[in-house]
RNA sequence: GGGCGAUUAGCUCAGUUGGUAGAGCAACCCGUUUACACCGGGAAGGUCAUAGGUUCGAGUCCUGUAUCGCCCACCA
C-alpha cells in the first residue's frame, strides 16, 4: 500500500523561512530548554551528569554578526548533543552591560541626535537614557539568539548589570577589600584623555608610528644630554638615570643640579638605576616620574617626587608663553622649537614608536599619576592556602582548546600587574565604598554605613563616584548567573560549568578574569575547559568593518538560504582558534545540502511500506556501517572536532545515502525498514548541526517527542 | 624585542597515533526531468612553501630558511 499521507510541503524546495519560527516556537514552548522541565517530564534522569554552560553575554550595543552566529552555532550543537545524550544539560542566556562601549555609543548619539554632552544632562538622566537604549538592544539581541536556533533556557536570563549581579559585585568587592586584595592607592595610571577615563593595561591598543627624537641638554650648565620623543613632558623631570655599570657619568651619580629649563627652574638629582639601557641614546633617561609608568617606579625606588605638568585634557600645566594651557602634541613642536633656538638641541632623528591608544575611543594614552582601585595579584589569601591571585590562576586545571592558549594565558599571567579597576564614567557597578565628609574614614558596602553598622554617628557619607572596569562583573558570570551569592541547587549542581566557548580575543579580558575570581571567591574553576574560535573574515580574509562595507549579516543569511545552512557553512572548514574565511557561495552550497536532504526525506517517507517486516541482503552491512559513523560523530564532537564531524555528515548523507544506498532501494536490495531507520538516525545526528529542518522532517515522520530531546543514537 | 600560528588541486579547507594525497566550490565532458536541475555520471587538476635530518617508509616527527598573519612588550 501506499502512504499517501506525505506532506505536500515536500513536494517543493525547503522553505527556511516558513519552517524555523515556528520550529523555534515550539521547542520554546516545551520547556525542554530548561533542564528541570526535562527531568519533570521524564526526558532526563534526575541524578543524570550535568552539562553547563554559560553565553558569552553580547554587548548590550550588540546587533549579530558572523562572530556571534559562530559562537552561538558551536555552543548549541555542544548544548543539543549532550541534551539528547541524557545529560542535564543548561545553557545560560545574558547580556552584558559593556560599560565603557555602551556609554560612548549612547554619548556619540545624543550627541549626533540631540546635541547633548554627559553634563548636560547629569548622572542620573543620563543614565536612565542609557538603560532606556539597552532595553532595546537587549531585545533585538533576544530575537536574533532565537532565530540562530540556540537552545537557551530563557527563564534563567541575565544581564550583568541587574541587582542580582549587583549583589554578586557588591559582595566580592567587599571580600576582595577585607583580604587585602582590593587596594587604593596613587599611581601613574593610563588615562584616555578622549573618553575622560582610566582604563586597564588590557585595553591599550599600541599603535606604530613616526616620532622625533630628540637629544638635547635641559640647560648649558647641565652636564648630561638626555634624548626623548616628549620634550613637552621634561618640565616634569625630577632625575636623569644612568646605568650603574656606565663609567661614562660615575663622576655625577649623587650630584643635584638646580637648572633652567626654558624658563622653567629645575631640580635635576643624577642616578643610578640598572632599569636604564647603556647602549640606548646618550645612555642618560630623563626621569619624568609623573608622567610615566616606568619613570615612576624609577623615582619610588629613589625616593623622588615629579611634579605633573599634563593635565586631564592633554594640556601643558606648565611652561612658557606658547606652552602652557596648549595640547601636548602642539606643546612638543614648540619645545623643540625653544629648545633649538637656544642651541640645546644636539640630534634630531625620526624614529619609528609604539604609541598607546584607548582601544575604544582611539585616544592617545596619557600616562598620569592618580588615586585608583586596583586588584593585587601578589598579595597572600590565607583563605585560599596563602597564595596569590597569580598563583591560583596558574594552577587552575582548565583545558584549553588550543592548547597552546594555555601558554598564551601562562605568559599573561607572569606578566600581569595590579589591575586598575575604577572608571571615570557613570554607566556600570558604582564603587561600594563610601567616604566620611572629612576624608579621613572610608566605609565598603552597598549602603551608606549606619549606626548599627558601627559608623560614628553625624557624618555625612558621600559614595566614590567611580564605576567598575565591566570586566569585573563579567568575571563572575559563571557563578553569579546561577544564583551566587545565595547557594542555589543551581549552583551546586552546574557549577564549574562543562565548557566554555568564546573568540580568542577574550583570553585575557575575559577567561583569565572569570578563572581569577571563581578561584578566588568559589574555591574552584569557573569551567572545566575553555573552547576559542578565531576570527570570522571575508571571503578575501579581510576582518569584518564598517569602513570596509564587508559585513555579512548572519540573519540575513538564514532568511535567504536557511539558518541550518549557515550553521554548515560555519562550521565545516572551522577549527579551533583559526580564523575562517565567510562568502555567500559558501552558505549557497549547504543550502543545497539541505535541500538534499529534504528530497531524501520526500523519497523515503513516499516509499512503498511492506506489509510486514522484511530483510534484504544488504540491510545488516548498512546499519553497521551507520553505527560507525554514529560513534565517529560522537568521538569528533567530544573531541572538539566539529569540522570533521559535520564534514562526515555530510559525504554520509549525500554520497553514501543518497548516492548508493537510496539508489540500492530503488533495485530491491535494501529493506525501506532499514531505509527508514537510516533517515531517522541521520537526522539524529545531524540536528545539532541543522536543527530546523530535521526536527521539521522529523515532526512529519508523525513522532510524537520532539528531535530535539530524542536519545542520542550511542 | 619576545612568543605563536599558517604555507596541501584555480579558490576555501580536511588529512585525529607516520603506511601508496582528500572534500566542497569553480572550470571541463556527458546525461537525466516520477526523491532532488538547489540533480546524476565521468574525467581533469597537487614534486603537500623551501633546504636538510630521523625512519623500511614523512603532508604528518626534528632542525634551519623564506613569505604571510596574529598576540604580547614601560628602550625613554
Amino acid at each position: 500500500m501506499n502512504d499517501t499521507s506525505i506532506d505536500d510541503k515536500f513536494l517543493k524546495p525547503y522553505d527556511p523561512v516558513a519552517t524555523e519560527a515556528p520550529i523555534y516556537e515550539m521547542w520554546e514552548k516545551s520547556g525542554f530548554f530548561n533542564p528541570d522541565v526535562c527531568i519533570k517530564e521524564g526526558i532526563t534522569a534526575p541524578d543524570a551528569e550535568p552539562f553547563s554552560m554559560v553565553l558569552p553575554p553580547p554587548n548590550a550595543t550588540g546587533i549579530l554578526h558572523l562572530g556571534s552566529s559562530l559562537m552561538c552555532t558551536i555552543q548549541d550543537i555542544y548544548v543539543r548533543k549532550n541534551r539528547m545524550a541524557g545529560k542535564r544539560t543548561l545553557w545560560i542566556p545574558g547580556t552584558d552591560h559593556a560599560a565603557i562601549a555602551t556609554q560612548s555609543v549612547v554619548e556619540k548619539k545624543l550627541d549626533k541626535e540631540e546635541g547633548l554632552r554627559r553634563h548636560d544632562l547629569g548622572r542620573e538622566k543620563l543614565l536612565a537614557r542609557i538603560h532606556e537604549y539597552v532595553e532595546g538592544s537587549r531585545a533585538t539581541i533576544q530575537k536574533q539568539m532565537r532565530a540562530i536556533g540556540c537552545s537557551l533556557d530563557w527563564s534563567r536570563e541575565a544581564y550583568t548589570l541587574d541587582e542580582k549581579r549587583n549583589k554578586a559585585v557588591n559582595k566580592v568587592f567587599k571580600s576582595m577589600y577585607d583580604d587585602g586584595l582590593i587596594i587604593r592607592k596613587h599611581r601613574v595610571i593610563n588615562w584616555d584623555p578622549k573618553g575622560q577615563t582610566t582604563i586597564s593595561d588590557d585595553e591599550i591598543v599600541h599603535e606604530e608610528r613616526d616620532a622625533v627624537m630628540y637629544t638635547f641638554k635641559y640647560s648649558k650648565e647641565f652636564p648630561l644630554s638626555i634624548s626623548t620623543t616628549r620634550p613637552e613632558t621634561k618640565f616634569g623631570d625630577a632625575a636623569v638615570a644612568v646605568h650603574p655599570d656606565d663609567d661614562r657619568y660615575q663622576q655625577y651619580v649623587g650630584q643635584t643640579f638646580n637648572i633652567t629649563f626654558l624658563g622653567e627652574p629645575l631640580t635635576i638629582t643624577v642616578i643610578a638605576d640598572k632599569e636604564v639601557d647603556k647602549e640606548f641614546g646618550t645612555g642618560v633617561l630623563g626621569v619624568t616620574p609623573c608622567h610615566s609608568a616606568t619613570d615612576y617606579e624609577i623615582a619610588e625606588r629613589h625616593k623622588l617626587i615629579g611634579v605633573q605638568v599634563i593635565d586631564e585634557y592633554g594640556k601643558m600645566m606648565v611652561g612658557p608663553e606658547g606652552v602652557k594651557g596648549v595640547k601636548t602634541a602642539e606643546a612638543r613642536t614648540k619645545v623643540a622649537e625653544l629648545l633649538k633656538d637656544a642651541g640645546l638641541i644636539e640630534k634630531e632623528e625620526t624614529i619609528k614608536q609604539h604609541v598607546s591608544t584607548a582601544e575604544r575611543s582611539g585616544g592617545i594614552i596619557e600616562p598620569l599619576p592618580k588615586l585608583q582601585w586596583f586588584i593585587d595579584v601578589d598579595v597572600k589569601i590565607p583563605s585560599r592556602g596563602n597564595k596569590t591571585l597569580k598563583e591560583l590562576m596558574l594552577e587552575a586545571p582548565v583545558t584549553f582548546i588550543p592548547d597552546r592558549f594555555r601558554t598564551i594565558y601562562e605568559h599573561w599571567i607572569n606578566n600581569l600587574r595590579p589591575w586598575c579597576i575604577s572608571r571615570q564614567i557613570w554607566f556600570g557597578h558604582r564603587i561600594p565604598v563610601w567616604y566620611s565628609e572629612d576624608g579621613a574614614h572610608l566605609h565598603v558596602g552597598a549602603e551608606a554605613p549606619t549606626s548599627e553598622m558601627g559608623a560614628i554617628e553625624g557624618r555625612h557619607w558621600t559614595q566614590d563616584p567611580d564605576t567598575l572596569d565591566t570586566w569585573f562583573s563579567s568575571g563572575l558570570w559563571t557563578f553569579s548567573t546561577l544564583g551566587w551569592p545565595d547557594q542555589t541547587d543551581d549552583l551546586t549542581t552546574y557549577h564549574p560549568t562543562t565548557l566554555l566557548e568564546t573568540g580568542s580575543d577574550l583570553v585575557f579580558f575575559w577567561v583569565a578574569r572569570m578563572i581569577l575570581m571563581s578561584q578566588y571567591v568559589m574555591g574552584e574553576i569557573p569551567f572545566k575547559a575553555a573552547y576559542f574560535h578565531g576570527l570570522v573574515r571575508d571571503e578575501k580574509g579581510r576582518k569584518i568593518s564598517k569602513s570596509l562595507g564587508n559585513n555579512i549579516d548572519p540573519i540575513d543569511m538564514g532568511k535567504k538560504y536557511g539558518t541550518d545552512a549557515l550553521r554548515m557553512s560555519q562550521i565545516i572548514g572551522t577549527q579551533p582558534g583559526a580564523d575562517s574565511k565567510m562568502s555567500e557561495e559558501k552558505i549557497r552550497a549547504y543550502q543545497k545540502f539541505a535541500n538534499k536532504l529534504w528530497n531524501i526525506s520526500r523519497y523515503v517517507l513516499s516509499a512503498e511500506k511492506p506489509a510486514s517486516s522484511e530483510q534484504k541482503e544488504n540491510d545488516a552491512a548498512l546499519l553497521e556501517e551507520l553505527n560507525s559513523l554514529a560513534a565517529d560523530i560522537t568521538a569528533d564532537i567530544d573531541a572538539f572536532r566539529l569540522h570533521l564531524a559535520g564534514e562526515k555528515l555530510y559525504h554520509y548523507v549525500w554520497h553514501r545515502f543518497a548516492d548508493i544506498i537510496i539508489e540500492d532501494h530503488k533495485k530491491g536490495v535494501v529493506s525501506t525498514q532499514t531505509l527508514t531507520h537510516i533517515l531517522e538516525k541521520s537526522l539524529t545526528l545531524l540536528h545539532p548541526f541543522m536543527p530546523f529542518i530535521t526536527e521539521e522532517i522529523w515532526q512529519s515522520m508523525h513522532k510524537k517527542q520532539l528531535l530535539m530531546v530524542e536519545k542520542w543514537p550511542v
